[in-house]
DNA sequence: GCGGATCAC
DNA sequence: CATGGTGATCCGC
């Protein structure tokens, strides 16, 4: 087995189970060395192994008393957790095979027998199964890729056209469960449960499908959770021609490591019989544990964890180094528990934008940017009717050093001129305090603390009330040992935004004025007169370059910088404008949909009557 | 409240 | 030629 590092192939996915590792990793070091990417992963990991030292030696100073109590601590708390083990639900986890590969596979059949791969040259999403015997893989950027297959074929992504198929797929397995949840394009959580006990009763018919899509021949599923979702991935191909892969358990967990047993094109099902999957799971290497990634499997594997048996074997330990959220994570995962109910995530938390770029130092270059990823970033507040409190400001260095900069605001607003203000603010100050600041690669902007502006505020109440209240009454009696109960209560809210509208407009007029003044009066008979944009205040700039050069510099002094929402908006995108106009005046009868999320809670959060009589931590 | 770190997809 | 974008969470201070 490989040692973990920064840099390794990592071989948890599919289809690169046989492959020469030790060939791979040379050509990726190969390729990498020399690298500022390289050198700040191998930063990061001494840093880590560091912190690793500090860790062991504190182990050392345990008592073997001391961890022999901690390991009882650990059996109490895992015999909660066997309290609480709901074996009565069956839940199914869909993944999607190679899935942008896939598509555009069947898009275009050449690529069908080449190594190939989607993505930009900079960074791969997803590879085809031809390309992974080569060790190219999703997150891999398109040279090292090259080296590791110079025939591989890379085709850019195309969203909009994994989306339909996307849909397509989920409105399938919404017909199984309509409160089924996806994670990205390509996987969604179901819970089967009902729709087994209503299958019983289907007429044959119902269960009768096509077998190829314009043939006659047909065939019929069972009523079995096995052929249930047979049929599910039966009609997910016909219905776009790519195949998926399926897993069923009693927990979203073991449901989601179901489905990579027999990946691509095949399934697996769990017994719900608490030695089975004890069995399961104790075997399976720590790193296919969704949220253990490279950084925690390195800090395990320094405690000679590398399975999840070693989990439980090494559970005094765990239970006194590390962070009493990550031991129940870890408890929970090494008992094979996992959620049983999946939970719709309210409201986003933040949006933004953000952007990758050749290094550069250029102050108008890197203001500009600003302005446009926080234009960018308002539109989506705007249109989808939100309202932020703080924003943040991220850039990363040429060296891959990622500093971030927030600021809370002191209302509620997504007025763009205080949000680009602010932002550019945040940037202005890093720029010119720190003088050792290295160029930068990277930019981005992001808004948080958000909520609905007020006239929606009683749609989103109600949506949240909705998932509170079925959490808490579900948690009531296993409070103790089930964390996270979420209580939060949003209720102030007054028309703010409309006073500070008229706040900004004064002082957008202002500024205004001042630019029209001061600098905008620039000699335009001159010959050599050019016309430009100031990359500050977005004005249109004429005269010469000495003439530009000081208005810019007057702008970039200015202590505030100003501009008209309206100016702005007719010069880049009247027609979003416009139609964001129609969807503010109208949209009071439109609900936020847009914004309501699917996501899943790993904790589980259901207890039951199904006891465990026996001890099966071996 | 803020900044760094980690993670998933 | 030289390693992504979006969003979430946790921890320490």
């Amino acid at each position: 087995m490989s040692r973990t590092t920064f840099l390794n192939v990592d071989d948890t996915k599919a289809g690169m189970e046989d492959l020469d590792k030790e060939k791979i990793n040379k050509l990726i070091q190969e390729a990498s060395k020399n690298s500022k990417f390289f050198k700040q992963q191998q930063r990061r990991e001494e840093e880590n192994r560091r912190r690793i030292e500090v860790k062991l030696s504190k182990i050392k100073s345990f008592s073997t008393f001391q961890i022999e109590q901690a390991e009882k601590s650990a059996d109490r708390y895992l015999n909660q957790l066997d309290k609480t083990r709901d074996l009565s639900r069956i839940f199914c986890h869909i993944d999607m095979d190679a899935f942008y590969a896939s598509v555009e596979m069947r898009e275009n059949p050449a690529l069908q027998h080449v190594p190939m791969a989607v993505g930009g040259e900079g960074m791969l999403s997803t590879s085809n199964y031809l390309a992974r015997q080569f060790g190219v893989r999703a997150a891999m950027p398109g040279f090292i890729a090259r080296h590791l297959c110079p025939n591989l074929v890379i085709v850019p992504c195309d969203f909009n056209k994994y989306r339909v198929d996307s849909s397509k797929v989920m409105k399938i397995i919404s017909e199984y469960d309509e409160n089924y949840g996806s994670c990205g394009l390509d996987e969604a959580f179901a819970d089967l449960t009902n729709h087994l006990q209503k299958r019983s009763t289907l007429s044959e018919e119902q269960r009768t499908f096509p077998k190829e899509e314009n043939s006659t021949e047909i065939i019929t599923f069972g009523i079995t959770a096995e052929e249930t979702v047979q049929e599910i991935r039966h009609r997910i191909y016909l219905a776009t021609r790519i195949t998926a892969s399926a897993g069923m358990a009693c927990n979203m967990r073991l449901a989601k490591l179901c489905s990579d047993i027999n990946k691509p094109n095949g399934q697996y099902q769990l017994e719900s019989n608490v030695n089975v999957i004890l069995n399961f799971i104790r075997n399976l290497p720590i790193r296919k544990i969704k949220g253990i990634g490279k950084v925690t499997a390195l800090h395990l594997e320094s405690l000679q964890i590398q399975t999840v048996n070693d989990i439980y074997l090494k559970r005094g330990i765990l239970k006194l180094i590390e962070y009493p959220s990550t031991f129940d994570f870890l408890m929970r995962v090494c008992n094979g528990c996992g959620s049983t109910t999946i939970e719709h995530d309210d409201l986003q938390k933040s949006i933004g934008h953000e952007t990758t770029f050749n290094g550069t130092s250029d102050s108008l270059q890197l203001i500009s940017l600003c302005r446009d990823l926080a234009k960018k970033t308002v539109d989506e507040l705007i249109s989808d009717r939100i309202l932020c409190k703080r924003v943040t400001l991220k850039i990363k260095t040429v060296n891959f050093e990622i500093l971030t900069r927030s600021k809370t605001l002191s209302s509620y607003t997504d007025s763009l001129n205080i949000i680009t203000d602010k932002v550019i603010t945040l940037l202005k100050h890093e720029l010119d305090q720190d003088l050792e600041l290295p160029a930068l690669r990277l930019m981005g902007v992001r808004v948080s603390d958000l909520k609905m502006k007020s006239s929606d505020l009683p749609i989103l109440q109600f949506f949240s009330k909705k998932s509170t209240t079925t959490t808490t009454t579900i948690n009531e009696n296993t409070h103790d040992i089930i964390e996270d109960i979420d209580d939060d209560d949003d209720d102030d809210d007054e028309g703010e935004e409309e006073n500070l509208n008229e706040e900004f407009l004064s002082i957008e007029n202002q500024y205004n004025e001042d630019c029209n003044s001061k600098l905008i009066h620039i000699d335009d008979e001159n010959s050599n007169t050019s016309t430009t944009t100031c990359p500050v205040c977005q004005k249109m700039l004429l005269g010469d370059n000495d003439k530009i050069n000081k208005h810019i510099d007057l702008c970039l002094n200015g202590e505030m910088i100003r501009t008209t929402i309206k100016e702005q908006d007719q010069q880049t995108s009247p027609q979003t404008n416009y139609n964001k106009r129609i969807n503010l005046t109208q949209s009071k009868v439109t609900p936020p949909a847009k914004r309501q999320k699917r996501k899943f809670n790993t904790t589980p959060q259901q207890t039951n009557g199904i006891d465990n009589y026996f001890s099966k931590h071996i």
